[in-house]
DNA sequence: AGCACGCCGACT
DNA sequence: GTCGGCGTGCTC
């Protein structure tokens, strides 16, 4: 129920003064201001910066906002709505959050209310999921006569009997329902009168829908939790098998000395066990049955813990060097190569931290959250660690907010929106993997980067920040090498393990020579042979789901492309479909050529589903598993096909992006690289980074323990030049050769890059106004430093052409807050031109 | 973003 | 004559 939902009560007023107050509301709308709500006088002591509020917001809506702050001063030109009831007794939101969301905002261009959307986990913002109940105090069920004479007591309106009625015979609704039911322009005139009248109540569908988790439990009663106990237990079951079944089991899953340890009753009736018999046993006092609340992770009972995890001298090392940096540098880039133990050393640091009473945040990269690190982290600091991930249920993101703002939980592991989790004193920040790009957001506001963002935060906090990869971003590296972060490097695998050997292939001369079986060259076919005669496993890395990228005509060389956007429909074999994997278009695979009517249709290019096929039919005694999109839908898919590849149910795992992160397999000697050229070749200056961190991601899967790892690249160029860094893992040379580069063309770390893309459905409108646009942004900023506007590669997304304005700003050379108003200012002006008031503009800071 | 108001075509 | 198309403008 909520908790102040009537500010009837004038005569319980804690105010004495009548002040008024107003609210500056945050609102979860793409609008750059806040807006300004009058605070009813009951509600002056209690609303305040960080609280929700329900809001009136047009005619007809009613949306839950956020209170930034609460001034007396009185708006000009309008006068301010009421805000109809307040949600939360203590912030829920911090000072810091909401400081931090204006930064965000300001930073990446994009509206407060964006931001806000993005911070809070949907079960926070029940925007229109407020409902109405009649008040418990007012008589359900009663008659006309007994209306009319409350008609007079409560001096109803006709709209108000109305909805009194409507709430009699649905029980509850949302504020809309009400609205359409009763035909009302402003129902929440009519709902503020009722709650104040004590006749209707508006509460949370949060507070019902939010319940912590709970499972009955099982265990034996006290007076049998003995071994005579348990004998004189047994005499009470003589005449039935079934109960001493249930004995049985209890007992082989729960020792007695573990009283009063209990198990779940599922998991006692789990092997087909009789819940009727349970049932007596526990009228007859043996067993007791009751409700325990679950933490919704499920690591609550660790009676063990791996802690003390001993460091080699070189891990303890790096750690101390660390320590020794933080004395005058808030920000280290730990930079220890794939194997060197980055674990271990991340779990010393945040022991210290912790037991300093600070929080820890842990960012790690969206699809290795799910993976071993976790289980590792949750082994060793138990309870006291929330994960939080978009793949856990809206409860769980919750709980863990919850957690966080009451002190529970102290130490975080997170994929990138955990940075807007409600950390009071932060002591320390680790982004591991810092250079992967799913740090960065991209669809909806806020565009931010969790790692740039994070270090925002750690400043606002004074907390200490490490960035940790095997293969840093040159940026993260570039501001090491001039001493902004501290620089530490451990370049040694941990134990006897030694890097893995890269081998190219070279796929001309196998298709000249006619060696390729599928996709397999006669190189990497061979090796992945010996290596499972070896009773080894082997991965292969494709970074392309499904069957095949597209199809296309033999005869006039045709690809069937989507309606809606300019790229070629991926081909689903299993659906025997086509599909859009950028609008979702979807279509029956065309049996004739539609240019020239031809029936030779065929698949061209491969992704992990047709490397899986080929291999059931190459190597058909081997045992095979796909890791990609497609397979790891669900939670449980992607535990699964790790724990059978770790048991060695599996020979051969095939997959995308997803192997390369975070696991750590013993038996894998052979890593084989497919259609590296791809990423390679990407028009992008950030291509040869990615793949040279790609690369060496992948063969950090190889040999972690043997030693004697190998990874084949098939390529078409293998005397590209950054082959033969690669090959060496030599990531110095890397950086040296592509920091320049950098320089010579203005990129980041040099320059901050600001996009700009210009959209509408019509071509020729985009090409204008990114046109005029671009115009109007040379002047100031110099032709050099705005480029473009041209055509992406996909230059048509869901009906809409782009066009992409890249503007360049040199390093402190601009007064980056003033030169991004000056853009938006730009922006608005477009809009003004009538012509353009369908052109979309699309801000992305930093993009990566 | 939504949602309402408003001004033009194809329908009972 | 109305229903409804979506262009335009506003939301405290």
């Amino acid at each position: 129920m909520s908790l102040f939902s009537s500010f009837s009560d004038t005569s319980n007023s804690i105010s004495t003064e009548r002040k008024t107050l107003f609210a500056e509301v945050i609102i979860p709308v793409p609008l750059k201001t806040t807006f300004t709500y009058r605070i009813p006088f009951e509600l002056n002591d209690f609303v305040q910066s960080g609280v929700r509020v329900v809001i009136p917001f047009g005619r007809k809506r009613v949306l839950t906002g956020v209170v930034k702050s609460v001034t007396q001063e009185a708006p000009k030109g309008y006068s301010a709505k009421y805000i109809l009831e307040l949600l939360d007794e203590e912030p829920l939101i911090t000072q810091t959050q909401i400081w931090f969301w204006s930064w965000i905002a300001s930073y990446y261009m994009c509206s407060i209310g964006e931001v806000m959307n993005a911070a809070l986990p949907s079960g926070l913002k029940l925007s229109s999921t407020s409902r109405l109940q009649l008040h418990p105090d007012w008589k359900n069920g009663i008659n006309q006569e007994e209306i009319k004479e409350k008609q007079a007591e409560y001096d109803l309106s006709e709209d108000e009997i109305r909805l009194i009625n409507l709430l009699e015979l649905e029980n509850s609704l949302t504020y809309e329902q009400a609205g359409e039911k009763l035909d009302l322009q402003d129902v929440y005139q009519i709902i503020k009168k009722l709650t104040q009248k004590r006749i209707v109540i508006i509460f949370e569908e949060l507070k019902e829908k939010y319940s912590p988790l709970k499972e009955k439990q099982i265990r034996i009663a006290e007076k049998y939790a003995t071994q005579e106990g348990i004998a004189e237990a047994f005499t009470k079951t003589t005449r039935s098998v079934k109960q001493e079944e249930l004995l049985l089991t209890y007992l082989s899953k729960n020792p007695i000395k573990n009283y009063p340890k209990s198990i779940s009753k599922k998991e006692l009736l789990g092997e087909n066990l009789s819940a009727s018999s349970l049932k007596t046993l526990i009228k007859n006092g043996i067993f007791e049955e009751f409700e325990k609340t679950l933490s919704r992770f499920e690591f609550e009972e660790w009676t063990e813990t791996e802690s003390q995890i001993s460091l080699t001298s070189t891990q303890e090392n790096a750690v101390n060097q660390i320590f020794e940096h933080f004395q005058d540098k808030s920000t280290v880039l730990l930079h220890g190569i794939t194997g060197s133990g980055k674990t271990e050393m991340y779990v010393s640091l945040i022991e210290q931290v912790l037991q300093s009473g600070s929080q820890v945040l842990m960012l790690l990269p969206e699809i290795a959250l799910t993976s071993q690190i976790v289980v590792r982290l949750k082994r060793i600091f138990g309870n006291a660690v929330g994960v939080y991930h978009s793949r856990f249920s809206d409860n769980e993101r919750v709980e863990v907010w919850k957690g966080v703002l009451n002190g529970d939980i102290n130490f975080v592991i997170g994929v990138r929106s955990s940075v807007f989790l409600p950390f009071e004193h932060l002591g320390l920040i680790i982004v591991d993997e810092e250079h992967d790009p799913s740090y960065k957001q991209y669809d909806p506001a806020p565009r931010y980067h969790a790692r740039d963002a994070a270090l925002v935060l750690a400043h606002k906090h004074q907390a200490k920040v490490v960035l940790g990869s095997a293969t840093p971003s040159v940026e993260s590296y570039f501001l090491a090498k001039q001493k902004q972060y501290g620089l530490v490097e451990v370049l040694q695998r941990f134990g006897e393990a030694t890097l893995p050997e890269i081998q190219l292939v070279d796929l001309k001369k196998s298709k000249k020579r006619k060696e390729l079986k599928e996709n397999f060259t006669l190189e990497l076919f061979e090796q992945m042979k010996t290596a499972l005669e070896q009773h080894e496993q082997v991965l292969l890395f494709q970074n392309r789901r499904g069957y095949a990228p597209y199809l296309s005509c033999e005869v006039c060389e045709w690809i069937p492309e989507c309606q809606n956007c300019s790229v070629s429909l991926t081909y689903h074999q299993r659906a025997n479909e086509l599909r859009c994997h950028y609008c979702g278009f979807s279509t029956k695979v065309p049996q004739t050529c539609s240019a020239c009517s031809s029936t030779k249709i065929y698949p061209k290019g491969f992704g992990t589903q047709k490397l899986e096929e080929d291999l059931q039919v190459l190597l058909p005694e081997s045992r095979i598993a796909r890791m990609d999109k497609d397979t790891t839908r669900t939670r449980t898919g992607y535990e699964k096909i790790i724990d059978a590849f770790e048991k060695h149910e599996v020979d051969i795992l095939v997959g995308t992006q997803m192997i390369t992160k975070g696991l750590d397999f013993e038996k894998v000697n052979l890593v084989g690289v497919f259609d590296a050229d791809r990423i390679l070749f990407f028009p992008d200056f950030r291509s040869s980074e990615r793949f040279m961190q790609l690369i060496m991601q992948v063969s950090g899967r190889a040999g972690r323990r043997s030693g004697k790892g190998k990874v084949v690249i098939q390529t078409n160029s293998p005397s590209h030049p950054l082959f033969a860094i690669i090959s060496l893992h030599d990531y110095q040379t890397f950086y040296n050769q592509e920091i320049l580069e950098r320089q010579e063309y203005s990129y980041p770390p040099f320059a901050r890059l600001i996009k700009l893309m210009v959209r509408h459905e019509e071509r020729e409108m985009a090409q204008k106004a990114a046109f005029i646009l671009s115009k109007k942004l040379q002047p100031k900023l110099g032709a050099g430093r705005v480029l473009g506007p041209e055509a992406p590669i996909i230059e048509r997304i869901r009906n809409k052409f782009q066009q992409a304005i890249l503007i360049k700003l040199e390093r402190n050379k601009f007064d980056l807050g003033k030169t991004k108003e000056f853009i938006q200012s730009q922006i608005d002006e477009l809009y003004k031109d009538k012509s353009f008031k369908k052109i979309q503009v699309v801000v992305d800071v930093d993009f990566v």
